[in-house]
DNA sequence: GGGTAATCCTTAAGATGTTATCTGTTGTAT
DNA sequence: ATACAACAGATAACATCTTAAGGATTACCC
């Protein structure tokens, strides 16, 4: 039997780690963690967006999205609105503040993925892609 | 620009919630977290560990896993001594109880595992393990 | 139209992640 | 032997994860 410690799920975790340390050191300098960026970063591609889908696309689950938001509001980053068709949904957008300091972050986190693509080569970031996606795709 | 949702960080996060899913059911059926069984694993395989190898090996930082091991030591799952050469390591290992539960759990969990590693194939996976492994080789 | 189920978001409670700091112990150089 | 750096755990503070349950709004059915 394999050993526990090269199990899938345990070697997706560490993999995750290993990228995510190309990108931590400039999250920190801004004061961002990872979870508020990838919102930032779902909000400037779709302008606006509900809750839930929020959620969906970022892999959050909404109780702690719900977190992620009150704090990016507190601090200017994200505007919040209710649906005028449905009472129940809230809408939310970047700031003009946040779209401006995701101008200004956004060149150095590319930066920093292709020097991590480059590093592996992008034919294996294409098969692991590939890969990643059909482990998505299984049913337990 | 390849959008956020198929970065690779993002990508590995979605896969290890996909793998996990084979395995969360039984673990919530014996009411212990991920992060517990994976301790409960290392303990198995190298009998007794200080903390800061358990914590290695886990892939868990040590403040949390003072939390864990304290929860596990409550539930009478695990023992903790002091070593006897360096009064400032800990010595884990499981308890009576924690190996009989272990042996009971395990076929269960390893069985999904098969189940998952005959849905994407053999080769696969391997070819995934390959690939992870390199990640983890990087450096930022 | 009124009762009811479904939906969206939030709150609650406990566990873990993350960074910084503290305490006690050991190693080392003077 | 003493001072000081290095190390292992633990604690603190805040953010997020996870599951369950609550409150408000909407959709549906009779």
């Amino acid at each position: 039997m394999r050993k526990f410690e090269d199990s899938i799920p345990l070697q997706l975790l560490k993999a995750r780690e290993a990228t995510m340390s190309f990108f931590r050191p400039i999250l920190q300098e801004i004061s961002l963690t990872e979870q508020q960026w990838r919102v930032i970063q779902a909000l400037n591609e779709y302008t606006e967006l509900e809750s839930k889908q929020l959620a969906e696309r970022c892999c959050i689950l909404s109780p702690s999205l719900t977190g992620i938001i009150n704090r990016l509001e507190q601090q200017g980053l994200i505007q919040r609105r209710k649906s005028p068709d449905d009472q129940r949904r809230v809408l939310l957008s970047l700031t003009d503040e946040a779209k401006q300091m995701f101008e200004d972050v956004s060149p150095r986190l590319d930066a920093r993925y292709k020097a991590m693509a480059e590093q592996i080569s992008e034919e294996k970031l294409e098969l692991l892609n590939e890969l990643l996606g059909e482990l998505c795709k299984l049913k337990p």
